[in-house]
DNA sequence: GTGCCCATGTAATCTGTTACATGATTAG
DNA sequence: CTAATCATGTAACAGATTACATGGGCAC
């Protein structure tokens, strides 16, 4: 199971039975934006699922767009189960732009690294700000906020050290 | 410029002139594995930097193997301040396996879930100690360290506290 | 009835992964 | 000499991205 299926079968989960273009607008406007909610990724995605048995769909009444209410099976459930607690994966690292810039950031002339450390606190402070205006009504949104917000304040601490 | 390509043309910029097996290696043995510094994804990268003049190859003598010394041109160091000084993208939250695992795991059998707290718990607490365990004498190793350990506290505070 | 969003998908392309292939060098 | 490692690459494949295509529902 790729992540992005996972994080699929973790939407269904939470928002109980939706559309495929209901999954998607959750990726386009989800804070962690590690997928863009490309149609070409997630309806795939969805294929795979659903071929697998991991998913549902079941015909919406009166609606001419063949729209499906998608729901995970019980096998759909176990298999998340599983995807959840694999303690491997989610305790990797995954991918950081941040991180992997962070090494060189020594080797740009001092000016111009000192313009660049004071553009990414200006950034990480106006993203900060515009996290905290955000209300945090969904239980799932509440977690991925708080996590970013640690992540936030520890590249700006990180930052401001190396003024 | 992918990420990959980013990361590489750093890697030569902080390492003097190597091979491309020696690149490899680099990402091989990495703290931050988010590349498996596959031959299939470093070879073709380097041939793209190279088709795109921002690496220059330098035949070694006594050598029949064909190895040659990469380092940046002047146009890569220029393309890799760029891509150092792309602040969206380094302020972008970039892919955490944890973060997106983690708005699921309250919907666990409770059980479950306070077993894989724990041991997800003391996996962390193990990477850490060997983080800690090991030199950082690279400058770059030792900064991607650093933001390794304050990923991990971040994780193992987030995870005590749903204890 | 004409735009605009809803809703589903496909096609071309890019990049990274695993696995394989090939040959040079060096340690024992 | 033989085995392990150095060193470079390719092939098949999987998954994501952008862009495109198609058509239903609804507001004005």
């Amino acid at each position: 199971m790729t992540e992005l299926e996972g994080a699929i079968l973790g939407v269904l989960r939470r928002g109980g039975a939706m559309s495929a273009y209901a999954v998607r607008q959750v990726f386009l406007v989800s804070q962690s934006d590690e997928w863009s909610g490309s149609a070409g990724a997630v309806y795939p995605a969805i294929a795979r699922l659903q071929k697998a048995k991991l998913v549902a769909a079941a015909a919406q009444k009166a609606d001419g767009r063949g729209t499906k209410a998608l729901t995970p099976t019980r096998a759909g459930l176990a298999a998340h189960d599983d995807w959840l607690c694999d303690v491997v994966r989610a305790a990797g690292p995954g991918s950081d732009p941040f991180r992997t810039r962070a090494p060189s950031w020594s080797k740009l002339p001092a000016a111009q690294r000192r313009t660049l450390i004071a553009a990414l606190i200006e950034e990480m402070e106006r993203q900060r700000a515009a996290v905290r205006a955000n209300p945090l009504d969904d239980s799932g949104d509440a977690v991925i906020q708080e996590l970013n917000l640690a992540l936030l304040d520890t590249r700006l601490n990180w930052l401001k050290r190396q003024r």
